[in-house]
RNA sequence: GGGGAAGUGGGGUAACCUGGUUAGCCUGCGGGCUUUGGGAGCCUGUGAUCCCGGUUCAAAUCCGGGCUUCCCCA
């Protein structure tokens, strides 16, 4: 492939895409795709993982219907307003004219908390947390592309209520830390996690945070969000508890959406490079791939030698193959070079007699030999040992992409690179006018500001110079 | 949201402007022979004009509409 990924993006992933066999594009329903294995069976480790944190802090697994009633998606006002005019409908069955449409869940706060409010009598029924795997569908205006915008994608929501208002801030804390654990320690996603401004939070949340990473071209994607929904919701359905004092209460609740399908271009644009697809050890569909390489004379020889092999590291438990088909040594390097093998292995008269293999790293393509009896601890140590540069190259790269800025103009020029900038900020409430001027003469958005950091101390907001409350984060965006 | 380009076997393309033969080529897929340390070779078979309508003796080609994809800008 001769695409360079950060200079031509959108080709880089298009080509990557479609020859590496993630998606296939010939659905012909606009931003509907169909997931190929070679993606989707990365995905599915990518939703084991973070399922088993959600579970690791007590949220239970469950499956609300895909379908809302009409009435019940109108509930909540600003929910409505928000998501109204991207709902797909159902409006009729068989030869019926259904009497009440149903929306195809656009997300499940409407589906869910109706339940909830059944569901909850007591302080004993609290917290509830439980989490949802599966697809929500909204018919998205704006240009659809593979993973980054469909109008079909697959995430992970998780929405849970408590007593108090406390225990739901908390949640959304504990939230940030699931995400600190599954995007960068298991998956190796630099990203960043903003309180979004005011006028641009979840439709019905009191405060929105997001993680935002940064694709190749300079431009950031929002791959998760948390939001506290405080009472908005639980008021118009109702989810009220008997508290200790004997007076019935409104619930506090959060919810969480963890956005699978653009992490995964996150994952595929983070980790590639101009030679396709790099996979991380652990989520690879193969983690080992297995080139035998022989003469007419010593066939058999050599591929008894690699299924010897093979089966050595699949009793330990690895995801390996062995391509026995007919094609050439290098089509096969080039060709799980570009899937994104992390690991492959050769075998040949030479490794034989030395009892041995040679073991070549993706991400280096450097060939090194190992010995039979240290084959295993040496696969586990490369997969681990690449997964480490890996992280290491993409937070040098997110770091170079993070600039600050204290004038609108020093703004404007930083921007026209690509990356984060943090400028100081007048207000996340009642700031949108310097917000839209922003966006109108830079094209970029105001993100929020940073989970933790401090205010800014006698700064001047880089828009209309009155007093700064924030440092923001300002980026283009997809 | 605005603009542009394009839809021909599974994939990539030629023919389209200037309507007319059996829709050509590369690749893939099936079969046969030979081949394996960085994208092998020969033989053979297979398979296509996005959908609806219009103009015409005749449409892949011209016109209108639809659907989808890609790119650029917002």
């Amino acid at each position: 492939m001769d695409i360079d990924k950060h200079s031509n993006f959108s080709e880089w992933f298009s080509t990557v895409l479609k020859e590496a066999k993630l998606v296939d594009l010939r659905y012909n329903v606009k931003g509907f795709i169909v997931i190929l294995p070679w993606a989707f069976k990365t995905m599915k480790l990518m939703y084991s993982f973070a399922e088993a944190e959600l579970e690791k802090r007590n949220h239970a697994p469950v499956n609300f219907p895909v379908v809302i009633p009409e009435s019940n998606l109108i509930k909540e006002e600003e929910h409505v307003k928000g998501f109204g005019g991207e709902v797909f409908w159902i409006t009729h069955a068989g030869f019926n004219r259904l009497e009440e449409r149903l929306a195809l869940r656009p997300t499940s706060e409407t589906a869910m908390y109706p339940l909830y409010a059944l569901w909850i009598k007591g302080k004993s029924d609290l917290p509830i947390k439980m989490y949802q795997s599966g697809a929500v569908w909204r018919y998205e205006t704006k240009a659809t592309r593979p993973f980054i915008r469909g109008r079909e994608f697959l995430w992970i929501e998780t929405h849970d209520a408590f007593a108090t208002k406390n225990e739901a801030l908390s949640q959304v804390m504990e939230d940030i830390e699931i995400l600190n654990v599954f995007l960068w320690d298991i998956l190796g996603i630099p990203f960043i996690v903003l309180r979004r401004p005011q006028w641009d939070k979840f439709p019905g949340a009191d405060d929105t945070y997001a993680a935002d990473t940064l694709m190749p071209d300079g431009k950031v994607l929002q791959i998760a969000t948390t939001h506290m929904l405080g009472q908005r919701f639980s008021k118009p359905f109702n989810i009220k508890f008997m508290d200790e004092d004997g007076r019935e209460k409104f619930v506090w609740q959060t919810c969480f959406g963890i956005g699978m399908n653009r992490i995964y271009a996150a994952l595929v644009a983070w980790h590639g490079d101009n030679k396709g697809l790099i996979y991380p050890f652990s989520l690879s569909p193969i983690q080992v791939v297995i080139v035998p390489i022989f003469k007419e004379n010593n066939k058999e020889k050599v591929l008894n030698y690699a299924r010897g092999v093979y089966k050595k590291l699949k009793s330990k438990g690895f995801r390996v193959l062995l391509d026995e088909s007919e094609k050439t040594p290098g089509f096969k390097f080039n060709e799980w070079e570009f899937k994104g093998v992390p690991i492959r292995m050769e075998i040949g008269e030479k490794e034989i007699n030395n009892e041995g293999v040679l073991i070549v790293p993706r991400d280096t393509g450097i060939r090194s030999f190992a010995s039979l009896n240290e084959l295993v601890d040496k696969v586990s140590k490369e997969g681990k040992e690449m997964m480490k540069r890996l992280k290491e190259k993409n937070w040098k790269e997110f770091e170079k992409s993070l600039k600050s800025a204290s004038t609108f103009e020093e703004l404007k020029k930083k921007l026209e690179n690509g990356g984060i900038v943090r400028v100081p900020f007048c207000s996340l409430s009642h700031g949108i006018e310097c917000y839209n001027k922003i966006k109108e003469e830079l094209k970029a958005e105001v993100r929020g500001e940073k989970v933790g950091e401090g205010k800014p101390k006698g700064l001047k907001c880089v828009v209309c110079g009155k007093e700064a409350n924030h440092f923001v984060y300002v980026a283009r965006q997809y």
